[in-house]
DNA sequence: CGATTTTGCTTGATTAATGAAAGGAGTTAA
DNA sequence: TTAACTCCTTTCATTAATCAAGCAAAATCG
């Protein structure tokens, strides 16, 4: 399915996806071409799913970094989760898990007081256990 | 600092980091080469770190996502640190973290006996809960 | 086995994007 | 008022991406 050539093509695009076919390809010891043709076919079969950015969220504003636990009580988690989708500014992922939570949240605040804004609406709907990131 | 257009730029570049310039100026009613401007400035400021991929884990084999909280018993964190910085294939993310446990490790495995290989390892030097991502 | 199709690449021509230079409009400050 | 600066546009030369053949090795199949 993918040889080594697909994997290094991976590699350097997680480096930098913005780099050209072309440049991509000397790396790879390929033509732009059968380079792009390659990357197309990663596209196709789903195993790059998409390019983005990798953004430094602290000069943004957002200078907390938080994992939240979540403990739902109910087994109706609709409302929890229209929650969190109103709130999506601050939410970065929000994982189902198994263990002691039921919700794992990672997001991103500007201050402590949106932080706790954000808690506050929280627990209307869940219990929680907060944890803040130091560092990655 | 950052104006509504910079915004737009993050926006859009974070749907897909590999629009050509023309296009993204397209978007934010700029020329190309304005864009390319901005972006080049975003850069430099470092609010953009990088361009990478989206890539689908599973289709690279990684079938199990799991996050393992950390608590360690001694002070001496050393010997854990260059532990998963021997097995960081399998590790996307390490935080540091305030709350009962004192890091929280995002891993990737292809199967439950090469996780039960990571866990034996990791046994060795700290205590940990083992969560397994069912949904993101 | 041998013919045909498919795959994966290269080359070459065309089209599109990028980069550099020049210049204009608006802002700030001496 | 003038000078310096910022931010943009336009133009043009350069470079890259795309498209269409063409070719050879590998795979498929009667």
């Amino acid at each position: 399915m993918l040889d080594h050539t697909d994997l290094l093509i991976i590699e350097e695009l997680s480096k930098n996806s913005r780099i050209t076919m072309k440049e991509l390809g000397e790396k790879v010891h390929l033509t732009g071409q059968a380079t792009a043709a390659r990357v197309a076919k990663l596209e196709d079969s789903g195993v790059i799913e998409g390019y983005t950015i990798k953004i430094n969220q602290e000069k943004l504003g957002y200078v907390i970094h938080a994992m939240i636990n979540i403990i739902t009580q109910s087994t109706y988690h609709e409302p929890f989760l229209s929650y969190i989708q109103s709130q999506k500014e601050y939410v970065i992922n929000n994982y189902k898990i198994s263990g002691d939570s039921c919700y794992l949240l990672e997001c991103k605040f500007p201050s402590n007081e949106v932080l706790d804004e954000f808690l506050v609406g929280l627990s209307k709907h869940v219990n929680y256990k907060l944890s803040i990131v130091i560092k990655k």
